[in-house]
DNA sequence: CCGACGTGCGCC
DNA sequence: AGGCGCACGTCGG
């Protein structure tokens, strides 16, 4: 048994190599808080055989409603406030000497923590059903994940610089015309001067104010209205807004954080999100635009490495065909058998047309539909959303709805009661979401916890599924296409980089793997593309 | 100067 | 409607 704790700056390499050597034979228990940072020292590549018990892990599966970082577990667990990284030496990009008294201290206190806060958190765990999703689904996943940051995307940064010239003149262009139109300068992303510009200076009306500073609201569908309505200063601030986002959020950002392999390498976390899914921070690579032509140019730019190809794979419709088996809805489950786009259907009743001749516009707008019904979407928001209804049509909508899908106001109803009973909601696979307020007094605060529990069966769900097919593609991945890596996970996707040859195998095989994850009462269903670029493999 | 917060918006 | 992370402006320490 090894109690270990990582940022050691200085650790020599014959130290990382023999925690490698050490973690190679399953016998061996590793314990610490975020394990696949411990992991992270060892040379990349290295197998590891052992035991993982992760503290921040337990912490996550069994403690649903707070945070998991050590700092916290011990301020709430042992009532110790720990030394802070700044204290140990960590400051403004500085590192601690190696082997200075802080560092040491620091380390230490760390590893005393974890050794404290173990046994609880253990006990809890061997006696809850949530041990068997540690064991199957979290604890394996943790070197599936460290592999993927540590490999990372090609980036092509050249790219990206020619096109940041060329959005930066479009920004100075769009700057000139809206201080036309404004009649002054001012600081366009500052909601606060372009409120009182918009709806003082030029009188616009105004629709409404922020939820926390009542100041005017000027968000996009604020300003949409105001487009629509003939002002041609929102539309330009509209199309500045968009520029300036992805000019600023990626193809400014993105080249700067390639590492000396000129490769993006993002973290996954595994325990932030409150359902069960992965996040991506340090780049978040799980919010790359694709819906607008400007956000696809950028996909271009994610790209397989010379002689491989990008492979995706994600689920068609994965959270509906969920909703289908839990709530055993048969008119659901029957459309899905049959092979039918449930989005494509809907948008054909919402817009009355033939599903052949559904736009794609169109079946956006009804994915909403689909995703706010079942996620608790009032009337008012839901004609907010179409424009054109109003909100006691949009009413009528969602009960037709849920007419047509008796199963889903079954699923709801069901989910609200037993929630409300044990303050809490579980998977397929157990993971639980612990919902205290759906009992509170307080009407926000309880239909707040309501939706939030509907959303998170079913959210939480898919997360399981994904992480246990991620395991399995891993698994095979490495005995049958040793060359392909998985790269990135996007919630009902994975990118894989494959060499050029090997992409419709590793894709048939990546398939496999997803849509054998589970057999539920519909099927599941993968979409596979591939090519050099991300754009290019996602159509 | 820094961190926290609010607004806004990218993705699923 | 649910789940995230990040850029920017602003404000208070
Ligand atoms: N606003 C959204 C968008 C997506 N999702 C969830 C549900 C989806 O099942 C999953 C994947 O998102 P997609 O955009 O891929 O949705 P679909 O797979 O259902 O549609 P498509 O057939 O267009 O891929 O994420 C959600 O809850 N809310
Ligand atoms: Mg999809």
């Amino acid at each position: 048994m090894l109690w270990a704790d990582f940022r050691r700056p200085g650790l020599s390499e014959a130290a990382r190599a023999s925690l490698a050597g050490w973690l190679a034979d399953p016998a061996r228990k590793l314990v610490g808080h975020d394990l696949k940072e411990v992991l992270r020292l060892t040379p990349e590549g290295a197998a590891c055989q052992a035991r993982l018990l992760d503290l921040m892990l337990f912490s996550y599966l069994l403690r649903s409603a707070s945070g998991h970082s050590l700092e916290e577990l011990a301020l709430e667990g042992l009532d110790v406030k720990p030394i802070s990284p700044r204290e140990a030496g960590w400051d403004k990009g500085a590192e601690p000497p190696p082997g200075s008294v802080a560092l040491l201290a620091y380390a230490g206190e760390r590893v005393e923590l974890v050794h404290r806060l173990l046994p609880a958190l253990l006990r809890d765990l061997e006696a809850s059903p949530l041990e068997r999703v540690y064991r199957e689904i979290e604890e394996p996943l943790v070197p599936v994940l460290l592999r993927m940051e540590e490999r990372g995307v090609l980036l092509d940064v050249g790219f990206l610089e020619a096109m940041s010239r060329d959005l930066g003149r479009d920004l100075e262009r769009l700057e000139t015309e809206i201080f036309g139109l404004a009649g002054e300068a001012f600081n366009i992303h500052s909601p606060q001067q372009l409120g009182t510009i918009l709806f003082e200076k030029l009188g616009y009306p105004a629709k409404k104010k922020t939820a926390k500073t009542k100041s005017y609201a000027t968000g996009a569908e604020v300003l949409e209205e105001l487009a629509r309505a003939g002002y041609p200063l929102p539309e330009r601030i509209l199309r500045f807004r968009e520029v300036a986002k992805l000019k600023s959020t990626y193809v400014d950002a993105l080249p700067a954080l390639v590492g000396p392999d000129g490769r993006l390498h993002t973290r996954f976390n595994q325990a932030v999100a409150a359902t069960g899914r992965l996040s991506s921070a340090n780049p978040n690579l799980q919010n790359i635009p694709i819906r607008t032509e400007l956000g696809q140019r950028i996909r271009r730019a994610f790209v397989a490495s010379p002689g491989f190809e990008l492979v995706v794979a994600d689920y068609s419709q994965i959270e509906l065909r969920i909703l289908a088996h839990i709530a055993q809805e048969e008119t659901l489950i029957a459309a899905f058998r049959r092979g039918e786009d449930i989005h494509r259907a809907t948008a054909a009743v919402v817009f009355g047309v033939a599903p052949e001749l559904v736009t794609a516009e169109q079946r956006r707008a009804a994915k909403t539909i689909n995703f706010g019904i079942l996620y608790g979407i009032s009337g008012f928001g839901l004609a907010q959303n179409l424009g054109g209804m109003s909100p006691k049509e949009a009413d009528r909508f969602i009960q037709a709805y849920l007419d047509r899908y008796p199963g889903v106001r079954r699923y709801v109803q069901e989910t609200e009661e037993s929630a409300r009973r044990t303050g809490q909601v579980e998977t397929l696979y157990g993971r639980v979401r612990r919902l205290p307020d759906i009992g509170s007094s307080n009407w926000n605060l309880r239909e707040n916890a309501r939706r939030m529990a509907i959303n998170a069966r079913i959210q939480g769900t898919a997360a399981d599924l994904l992480k246990l097919a991620m395991i399995h593609v891993e698994k095979r991945l490495r005995a049958e296409q040793p060359e392909a890596w998985l790269l990135l996970t996007v919630h009902d996707e994975l990118v894989l980089e494959a060499p050029e040859g090997t992409a419709a195998a590793v894709g048939a095989l990546v398939r496999e793997e997803m849509e054998g994850v589970a057999s539920l009462s519909v099927p599941l269903s993968v979409e596979l593309a591939s090519g050099p670029s991300w754009y290019e493999a996602k159509g």
